[in-house]
DNA sequence: ACAAAAGTGTTCTGTCTACACCCATGC
DNA sequence: GCATGGGTGTAGACAGAACACTTTTGT
């Protein structure tokens, strides 16, 4: 019997928990092919000098949604962004301060995936600095059970890609075929389609805008620019489409 | 200023929180093509005498999902069950024992999605009884934000028939191939797809086990049985395979 | 014999794949 | 001209929809 069944009778052994909510924020560099992810340092015990997911206990009258945004707005400024709830991971002992701390503490944390445009992206350096992309694949020794989140969180956005059109809401207004292209196989891999076959089924979906304008980069045929047009995109909400 | 954030200066506007699980367990009545949902009756306030999803407040030393087994093994038994985290819903206010409570406590609640076999689960009668499954379609008054949680559970369960093959978790070990017909009309609508197409998609995945065993329900031609092979589908997991 | 349920087959159509090929530009 | 990247076309394999048809049982 631990002092606290002692000390009560029956539903006092429930736990008490601190709820905090940490941000898995990718973001995709398609000029050098890299999948990011944001982190940053910590400053403070537990897990001194280690690195993770920015992430914040919830305050008082505030939504799990706006304590996810507004750990996101104090790290970085974007225009554009895509935020969902990804996983709640709330076993015992994943924290170090539960054992620490006075009896019965429990730090729960529900996980939110966001994803936003790298080029537009603009870190919020704080006074002792720490807060960098890290590619996906080179991270470095991570707090808590960060690691687990950051996997959880790469899974979701693998298949976020090949059902719905988060993408656009992280391309700039105006893209061409190829911008996406490159998007998707940062993410998905080198062979995730053929580019004609992918070219030719974003076309045949008909959400995507012709501008006419075209725009050259370096050597080789302009590119013809493209706009998401949400209108159109709006009757195949929810339909099972693929992009793959 | 509220009177908190006077007592105190910076940290201690964080919330605390009780967490709680709440399954959202359904079923599938094949033979009267009615999707369920296990509902209970509360007995205390608040939203005394309303009918809510099971669920417990977490105990110390517990995982969320080990939670949401016991509640689920308090109510009902099973045999096969499948089991997912669903979603956590934490705004502030939506339970009314905040504002009656002590100051700042939050109750937040992990939901869980489960799924069990309709026939073989047994309901476990609490002494003043109130527990039964409901029509998905007739729902009475929810305590809480339930009917909210219940129709993202809905949600969840459609996809998943789509690209998982859960339905083979709830189903008895020898089925036939209009059992698994009868289940996906019964989630999806009656026109989700044509028996035959249906029935070629499913066999043509090589997974299922004629055994050849013939079972005869009333009148016309009987049925083989088949059987679900787990070794045969694991090389299909992950995969995107659709069995609409 | 007839109804009912299971299971098979067929035709039409569309989509996916894997390429080969043509086009516009910089150098 | 030719390398480079953008864009188009096509033949064959494959998968889905709709529906007619056959088989095996109970009554």
């Amino acid at each position: 019997m631990t002092p606290v069944t002692e000390r009560n009778s029956n539903k006092q052994t429930l736990a008490d928990f601190k709820v905090g909510v940490d941000n898995a924020i990718f973001s995709i560099d398609t000029q050098q092919n890299r999948l990011l992810i944001l982190l940053v340092m910590r400053h403070e015990e537990p897990y001194l000098g280690y690195w993770c997911l920015p992430g914040t206990l919830v305050r008082n009258g505030e939504t799990l949604e706006i304590a996810a945004d507004r750990i996101l707005a104090e790290k970085i400024k974007v225009d554009n962004l895509y935020l969902e709830q990804l996983y709640t991971f709330g076993g015992p002992g994943r924290d170090p301060r539960e054992a620490a701390d006075r009896y019965d503490v429990r730090y729960l944390s529900v996980s939110y995936f966001a994803l936003v445009r790298y080029e537009a992206a603009e870190l919020i350096a704080t006074g002792v600095g720490g807060i960098a992309w890290y590619p996906i694949d080179k991270l470095p020794d991570l707090a808590f059970d960060h690691r687990q989140i950051i996997e959880y969180g790469h899974q979701r956005l693998r298949n976020k890609l090949e059902y719905s059109p988060i993408a656009f809401d992280v391309l700039p207004e105006l893209f061409t075929l190829s911008d996406i292209y490159q998007l998707y196989t940062t993410v998905l891999g080198e062979n995730f389609s053929d580019y004609s076959n992918f070219r030719n089924r974003l076309i045949k979906l008909k959400f995507l805008e012709d501008t006419g304008i075209k725009s050259s980069r370096g050597s080789g045929r302009p590119a013809s620019l493209y706009r998401f047009d949400p209108v159109a995109f709006a009757p195949l909400k929810d339909k099972p489409l693929l992009f793959v």
